[in-house]
DNA sequence: TCGGTTACCGAATCTTTTTTCGGTAATTGA
DNA sequence: TCAATTACCGAAAAAAGATTCGGTAACCGA
């Protein structure tokens, strides 16, 4: 058993934050679902950076945190829909912050030395 | 050699974002330099859940993207300090409201069930 | 019955991130 | 000379996160 040496804090917002939408594609889901997309076969064929595994499972996460919610029709085809709950939709003007400001920091660089910075 | 199977998409803002500090501890490390810890030492004692060396690295790659910018000192003891550039202080009100955020959620939950959340 | 669509999940593997540990260097004052 | 302070860095290990692959299940229509 992993016994974390040094602790969490669960005072600052940043962490919190982090820790709820804070994942590789959690931002891009919200941000999909708001726009519209919110089967996981639509998400599939909108987020291509990402596979649609961790799509999935991010979504599983997002519902547990309680940020999405899930309905799902019994018919044929299988229909499933995400929704952003009250919560979920407290998130979006943060994520749009970080939308606009990434295309802000993209015209800045330029394409070609975004690249080069690799985190 | 490691060849990505999926593109990554540069375009996205989110994408941009998540990038350049939705790391760890960097939206941490902007927040506490915000907030007047400026010195490596202040930011080690400021952020617990952090190890030194991690917020160095992450300080380091900070300065690498342009958001935070390193003066030294020469003297004795050794001073360093770290402010935000015009890009860097940009980001801020981002991180505002994910602090924000993170706090209104934690009220909402409570801390017991956030703790239950492990993603 | 078989193929097609949608929505998932498990497990192994690979990659990335974080942690741990143990250094170095500059400088001052005791 | 030696401890103490500050600011780092390298390398190995551990942990977390993402990807790949190959499934299952529900259901319809041909």
């Amino acid at each position: 058993m992993y016994q974390r040496k040094t602790p969490e804090d669960l005072e600052c917002g940043i962490t919190i934050a982090m820790k709820v939408f804070g994942a590789k594609w959690k931002p891009c889901l919200l941000d999909a679902i708001q726009r519209g997309f919110r089967r996981p076969s639509e998400m599939h064929r909108e987020i291509k950076g990402a596979t649609p595994r961790v799509l999935d499972m991010q979504l599983r996460e997002l519902e547990a945190s309680g940020i999405v919610e899930k309905c799902q029709s019994t018919g044929f085809p299988l229909y499933t829909e995400y929704t952003l709950t009250d919560v979920g939709r407290s998130i979006m003007p943060v994520i749009d912050r970080m939308n606009e400001w990434g295309l802000g920091y993209k015209e800045l660089l330029g394409e070609q030395s975004l690249q080069s910075i690799s985190l």
